[in-house]
DNA sequence: TTTCCACTGGAAGCCACGGCGG
DNA sequence: CCGCCGTGGCTTCCAGTGGAAA
């Protein structure tokens, strides 16, 4: 027997359940393709385009829809010798700013070779190599801004559409195509900004689990060999992304993770407890890459919140949670945020889902206020923050702390920290 | 109805850091 | 090397908020 043996496979093609993978037909957004297609229309005719605005929560086909679309007028485009296409695809996330959006776009736009640094220039200077290399492009250009609602100021997005009335663009024709996640994101754009970036807009509405369900047949049958899935796992799948608001990422990730599951156990069908498993598995790497984002003192709040739940203390105000996390930070050898700062940490434990939020208000004799307390199954929190603070074992320090109860026992740990 | 508590959440501004051109 | 630039994490300040108490 070799080395290497080839898995029982339950997979056919693992490819059609990854991100990038286009499948041939969208289900259940024929109306929204319409639409869309109708919008992109300009660009064959060889006019200004349209700027499109796409807005619908997170794994509803937004992006696989720009992406199947611009696929096919790329095709079609080749065959008028008067338009010259140009594609430019951007994801903005984690880019906070127009500054950012701008050197990213100019990169995109330059080979290897003349590549710019993401700091360091006036904001002048990068607009002006951005106008000159699209003028240098020429032609129709669309630029895809997927999750533009991470950036928090939206002056690129209204120097874009303007460039060519401004002059600082002659030979390109720009048009814009905005997706955004967060609905709210239209509303809080400047009225200058919403009136020429929002000319057309399509709401993608979530799928509902009957469309789930289509979707990952439509995956499956690519995906797997026939047969290897029981019956219950795509209704299970889809039901968990159908409580999830509709995203379809979710739900074909969760099958992924349920058929890489069959396939580590070497089993020769796919089961609804895989499924189970890999749901478990998919959240605590969610956990895990939420902490994993936080700075120090965000861990040290967290920590102190873990401790206090474990002591059953929670839900706990934040005026409450300070003390402990104050010695915290004296045995990690750090100065306390001032309480402001602390509840900032709490709120984004709140929005990564870690932590639950109450609102309390006792009237004149107590205000309003928050409490907080651990919304997530406190093992994998621990497990998670162990990965991190890879020094003395925390989760050891965690248990001894839970016996004695007193006094932590995690000096150690911290003071590594 | 008015008062008032104890926060909340927005905003302005500071500063260290890393990268820029000269 | 300098002086300039944008950024993230921070502090400081303060006008709101909403419901129990008066």
């Amino acid at each position: 027997m070799g080395l290497f043996e080839r898995d029982t496979e339950v997979y056919k093609d693992r490819d059609a359940l990854r991100e990038d993978y286009q499948p041939e037909k969208l289900v259940g957004r024929d109306e929204e393709i319409q639409m869309y297609q109708a919008a992109l229309q300009p660009v064959i005719n060889s006019e200004q385009p349209n700027n499109i605005f796409l807005y619908g929560k997170t794994g509803v086909g937004k992006t696989a829809a720009t992406k199947y679309l611009l696929s096919h007028l790329e095709d079609d485009a080749e065959q008028y010798d008067d338009i010259d296409l140009n594609l430019i695809f951007l994801n903005c996330d984690g880019l906070t700013s127009s500054y950012q959006i701008a050197t990213r776009l100019v990169n995109e736009l330059r080979d290897e070779a003349n590549q710019i640094s993401t700091t360091g220039y006036p904001r002048a200077t990068v607009y002006e190599m951005l106008w000159s290399d699209l003028d240098n492009l020429g032609g129709t250009v669309i630029i895809v801004l997927d999750e533009v609602d991470h950036v928090k100021d939206d002056s690129i997005l209204y120097q874009l559409p303007r460039a060519r009335a401004n002059e600082n663009l002659t030979e390109a024709k720009i048009g814009i195509i905005g997706i955004s996640n967060d609905f709210s994101f239209r509303d809080d754009l400047s009225p200058k900004v919403k009136s020429s970036l929002c000319e057309q807009e399509i709401h993608f509405p979530a799928y509902d689990a009957s469309n789930l369900k289509q979707i990952l047949e439509q995956r499956a049958t690519v995906a797997f060999h026939e047969g290897v899935l029981s019956d219950g796992v795509i209704p299970l799948c889809a039901a968990y992304g159908a409580k999830d608001a509709g995203d379809a990422r979710q739900s074909i990730d969760l099958l992924m993770k349920a058929g890489d599951l069959a396939r580590e156990e070497d089993t020769s069908t796919v089961t609804e407890d895989q499924v189970e498993r890999g749901r478990r598995a998919l959240e605590r790497g969610r956990i895990e890459e939420g902490i994993s984002g936080l700075t120090q003192h965000g861990h040290l709040v967290l920590y102190a919140l873990l401790t206090l739940d474990l002591e059953n203390e929670t839900p706990v105000r934040s005026r409450d949670v300070r003390p402990r996390y104050t010695r915290f930070t004296r045995l990690a050898q750090r100065d306390p945020l001032v309480p402001r700062r602390m509840r900032d940490h709490l709120s984004e434990l709140a929005m990564l889902g870690i932590v639950s939020v109450t609102e309390r208000n006792e009237g004149r004799r107590g205000g309003t206020y928050r409490e907080y307390a651990i919304d997530m199954d406190l093992s994998l929190i621990i497990s998670a923050l162990d990965d991190i603070i890879t020094e003395v074992g925390v989760h050891d320090s965690l248990s001894s702390y839970l016996d004695t109860a007193n006094e932590p026992q995690i000096t150690g740990t911290l003071a590594d920290y």
